[in-house]
DNA sequence: GACTTTAGTCGCAGAAAGTGACTAATTCGC
DNA sequence: GCGAATTAGTCACTTTCTGCGACTAAAGTC
């Protein structure tokens, strides 16, 4: 456990690791022995000369035994609300890895991010921030790909977007604007997933720069 | 030099405090007397009890006498970095202020954005995620209309998209896009600028709820 | 009063997005 | 073996959105 009379750690580094199955996004948490919550998000107090990305990586690491696919910090968290560790701050990392090839070690589960066990008031607000996180930044950043194994079929591209974006699309649609954007590119593999037509396997291989917007997007309410 | 048989502060807020001129976006930052360098971010250190807002919030007010129109944590910054403070880690607040209201106090000055004296390492990091969060979040939040004082003509909220956007807008294609998003309401002033036809004020009064995108977007190309 | 300047609107053409129906390739039941 | 069911992938039509030029409106300038 914690030694508290050696230098306590001025913050730590939690994590908010998020993977997806089939219907719903879950998130890792760690078992406490001795915390008041039974469950909390993994994290790590701070060391020097250790970046918060070094941190957030090694996190985890001892969590998953691989490095997630995908990581960004998604702020710093304090305001006197409790924390695990005696850390005043707590830097927040939002990390993604593809389900498939995630086993998380001893003494960590998924719990749908959706029906969370009780974990530490600060941790709470940084899964809150770290969905807002997700839903925000998926049209600005790979994170439906990054969700999904290197290689995967436009139909569960599709329904990843669909998991993150809360609603249904229309599949032709979809591949068109897929297309227009050159993201993926088709890989000379088949699937054959039980009945139905088997589907060809793309990979996120982003082709052409950038297509600049055009005109101006008002997509806000805020105050 | 820090001491460390005090209770030591383990972080400060720092403030990325926005504005926009006629042409240009300009931050403020304080002189220094005893730094390496001569000018850094308006910063304030830890104190127990008061929030990481509250912090932001008190040292924008140190420095402009008046609340900024619109705060955003844009995340925390440390990693070795040298900072003004002996701080291990700064949360870094990005602040907006219509520049018609803002007058800063003694040892404040606006600098250009794009043409900043040498700040700390943290600190120009800092600037750069300001930066990048203003472009990112620009259709996201009312960045522009915080920019802007409280009634303002469309031409010149459309100078300032076309300011922070970088680029030219076609004005009935503006108008019709905002009209579309039902984010300002005319008042029943007019204001006449010289010479032309005078232009009726608006103030920014979303009435309806998100209008929901449709489809997806691929906006990036990222890695 | 003609000219310039800025505000504000209209309407068309072309681009993009929504949608249902279609073809293709496989498994399942019989 | 063969038709039904299932999933993949495409097409063509319709609706909506956007770029853009041209227009009217209301002021100042000379």
């Amino acid at each position: 456990m914690r030694d508290r009379t050696a230098r306590t750690p001025s913050f730590s580094v939690d994590l908010v690791l998020v993977t997806a199955t089939r219907n719903e996004l879950v998130i890792l948490l760690a078992r406490n022995s001795s915390e008041r919550e039974r469950w909390s998000l993994p994290w790590r107090s701070s060391q020097t000369g250790e970046t918060f990305e070094m941190a957030a990586t090694k996190a985890a690491q001892e969590a998953l035994g691989e490095a997630p696919s995908w990581m960004e910090q998604i702020g710093a968290f304090g305001d006197g609300k409790r924390h695990p560790s005696e850390a005043d701050v707590s830097v927040a990392y939002l990390a993604l890895a593809p389900h498939e090839t995630a086993s998380p070690r001893a003494g960590y589960t998924w719990f749908q991010l959706t029906d969370l066990p009780p974990i530490s008031p600060r941790q709470r607000a940084m899964v809150d921030a770290a969905t807002r996180n997700i839903q925000s930044r998926l049209d600005q950043a790979p994170i439906a790909f990054r969700l999904l194994p290197a290689t995967f079929t436009l139909s569960e591209l599709q329904q990843m977007y669909e998991l993150l974006l809360g609603k249904r699309l229309h599949k032709a649609s979809f591949r068109r604007a897929l297309q227009a954007a050159w993201l993926v590119e088709p890989t000379d593999e088949w699937r054959s997933e039980g009945r139905g037509r088997p589907a060809q396997l793309f990979r996120y291989l982003p082709k052409k720069r950038r297509r600049l917007h055009r005109g101006v997007r008002f997509d806000f309410l805020y105050p």
